[in-house]
DNA sequence: CCTGAAAATCGTGAGAT
DNA sequence: ATCTCACGATTTTCAGG
């Protein structure tokens, strides 16, 4: 695979954490290298895959969903069969945008993105009473989001 | 401000949602549209706020910072100003990926990245032990993240 | 609000250093 | 590895329906 990053991607990669509609051209003013310089390295970061998506940030109340619901999932039982096919529930539904599978008091935790109260309502029916392997589940529904990004710190 | 969106924008933001480098022409076909239109909705979709964001999504594992770690973190008192400090406090923290302010057992949530578990210690030292205000927080380390984005399904 | 074409900008590869 | 330059593609603007 590719190795250590040198000082340039990581100033790259913080600049498209932050804005990856920022041209080659800026960006190459901003790293003190040419745009085809930086054209490269951005592929390579991409085909390496330490750059693994573009997307559009969609303020969620902006399209009817403004509500942000925690959950934490606690299972009946480990064993990896049903663990794969409760994983697969939960990354399957759209309303979910992140799954953890975690060390502790429970075992999943879910941040999902629902219109209101009565569509997180029926999703638990879907999600966590269907079958069975989900002992219990606790909701959270959140006040505020003061901060929501997938941006990572990278040290230069 | 801006009207409900109509199929088009929903369509084009779905798109946009899991690929915004996909060229305007080629939206345009998926949404039989003109690249103009397109692009005029774009524009309009980011100067409303409804797209809030463009980003670059950097694989944490690979900029040396494979560990997530989730937070509850419960306070010893809700007065206004003394939340207000806690906020700005993890807000302003970059390995701080997200801050949900919820209701029930505890208050925030917090969903960080870092290196190692040295490095969590040392910032839970100035994140929750610092002044005050903070009475308990309960850590979970994720052993995985099956799913992990910021994509809000949207209903056409 | 759309289309379609013109104008400006940008991304990308070739060749040289 | 890098840079410069030139070409092709894309984005953006503008006239007209």
């Amino acid at each position: 695979m590719s190795h250590s990053l040198d000082p340039y991607d990581r100033k790259l990669l913080m600049l498209l954490q932050e804005n990856n509609r920022t041209s080659q051209r800026d960006l190459a003013d901003a790293v003190n290298l040419s745009p085809s310089a930086v054209n490269r390295r951005i592929a390579a970061l991409e085909a390496s895959g330490v750059i693994c998506g573009n997307v559009s940030v969609v303020d969620p109340a902006a399209v009817g969903r403004p509500i942000t619901v925690i959950v934490e999932v606690q299972l009946a039982d480990e064993r990896l069969d049903l663990l794969e096919e409760v994983t697969q529930r939960f990354v399957n539904c759209p309303q979910v945008q992140q799954v953890y599978y975690v060390t502790g008091d429970f075992d999943f935790l879910l941040v999902m993105s629902v219109s209101e109260m009565t569509e997180y309502e029926r999703l638990t029916r879907e999600l966590f009473f269907m079958p069975g392997n989900i002992r219990t589940f606790k909701t959270y529904v959140t006040m505020r989001r003061f901060k929501q990004g997938l941006k990572v710190p990278i040290d230069v």
